[in-house]
DNA sequence: AAACTTTAAATGTCTGACATTAGTTTTTCA
DNA sequence: TGAAAAACTAATGTCAGACATTTAAAGTTT
């Protein structure tokens, strides 16, 4: 299964390397139960403590899960998505924030995807995505919610657009994109006429999403996204030019 | 900076936790020096395995790179792009391939996420990507090429149309799309037929990048996923009807 | 001043022990 | 006889201490 590791290059992480090549060639497949830690010391001969580091790395990627007792061990894991969206989510965020992305890009980014599942939202949202959309509206509507609680009402109603769509998959890879937006969000502040602005464009959406008129949530969004853009240039500008 | 573990539940899982929160939240900044394992052993009142097991827990997500030697240690990691998107095609890949995710499904998504990168790829795409794009295309229509690599040129026409749109960010969210796909399309058998047709799509594609003419591209990809899904759909329907 | 040597601090690895968990088997006894 | 209790067992989780290796910096020599 398993031999020839090159020495003096971080033994852990080859036998983690090794172990995920089989589970993501195939080899190893879900529920499979790994060798214990120590027949794999054996195998790879290392000890048990090298083995631990490199199965606490396929963990740290939901690659494996461990069990203790005696019928315990580490199993190979069928990642969800709700585990894959959090990785994804946390990553893409780290993104963001290390890489001087601007504001500019990474909204555009989003807006992009997200007008990518107007049309199958159009056609598939069910009466409970609307549901979700107006209530996050009613949230974002109240005087005293912090900016903050702005973004995150924000996300929840994007997401439940782009969950209309009814396709896991795009619901998973636009889940980082929205989600790493927020970070950037909350270093705007939403001015009470912003705020009614953005408003009544997720009102128009909404609409949209309830006709099921693709190409009208199409617009609202981009419209939202000039909306987003200006706002932050604005922002920004203001920032730069009177600094505190 | 972190204490509080609460016993009996795996601790380095708790102790990655709590790093990576001061990672995620901007505690720790890029390029800063964590303590030493034997500091880290000594404020989490754990052993120096412990606290080694959570770091490579952290380096798995390439939050953390580590030197050795004198000036050594563990850095907050600057995550690249590049690290990212491979993170996320693993994952995505592997989401795909054990959630008995449909073909239809993941197609779906993927032309969605692409068509929605058309308009800007129209705007910004240069030279280079157009070579590329054409140079698949020229791969694509050799005669011996086997089923896997027409997928992967088929992955490499792809990526550089959406790289064409010029945002860093969109190319490292549709990485995974593209590729997590090429496992399903290696499951198809591509007739000459089948591929002279995918070939003229891609041929229409690309004419339409280089006219920057968006509303082509997205026509284009349209067809092409029509093309795809019904190809599968013979395939798999003549493989279940006619099992070998 | 440059080249070499030593030192020190850090990660990487190994060994062996014990703790904890959780099935499985055996024993007890009502 | 059967069910509860106890013992067993195999696995992961944790610890302590040792040694190996790497690397930068300090010190020494020429």
């Amino acid at each position: 299964m398993k031999p020839s590791l090159s020495p003096s290059v971080d033994l852990s992480a080859q036998i983690a390397a090794n172990i995920r090549d089989a589970i993501v060639s195939g080899a190893l497949i879900v529920d499979e139960r790994l060798p214990s830690e120590a027949e794999l010391a054996l195998q790879f001969e290392v000890s048990r403590a090298t083995v631990r580091e490199a199965l606490k790395r396929l963990a740290a990627q939901s690659l494996i899960r461990t069990q203790r007792g005696a019928t315990g061990g580490a199993f190979v894991n069928r990642i969800s998505f709700q585990a894959a969206q959090a990785q994804q989510i946390t990553t893409s965020t780290l993104l963001l924030s290390m890489n001087d992305v601007s504001f500019e890009t990474a909204c555009e980014a989003r807006y992009a995807l997200e007008r990518a599942c107007a049309p199958l939202s159009a056609r598939r949202r069910s009466q409970s995505h609307i549901d979700v959309m107006r209530a996050e509206i009613a949230r974002q509507s109240q005087q005293d919610l912090s900016d903050e609680a702005f973004c995150a009402s924000d996300v929840a109603f994007h997401r439940a657009l782009v969950d209309g769509a009814c396709n896991p998959v795009l619901s998973y890879q636009l889940a980082g994109a929205v989600e790493a937006m927020q970070p950037l969000m909350n270093m705007i502040t939403f001015t009470a006429r912003s705020r009614d602005a953005i408003i009544a464009l997720h009102v128009a959406i909404t609409d949209a999403v309830e006709a099921q008129d693709g190409a009208a949530i199409g617009t609202g969004l981009t419209d939202l996204e000039a909306e987003t853009q200006s706002l932050a240039h604005r922002v920004f500008a203001q920032r730069s030019g009177q600094p505190a």
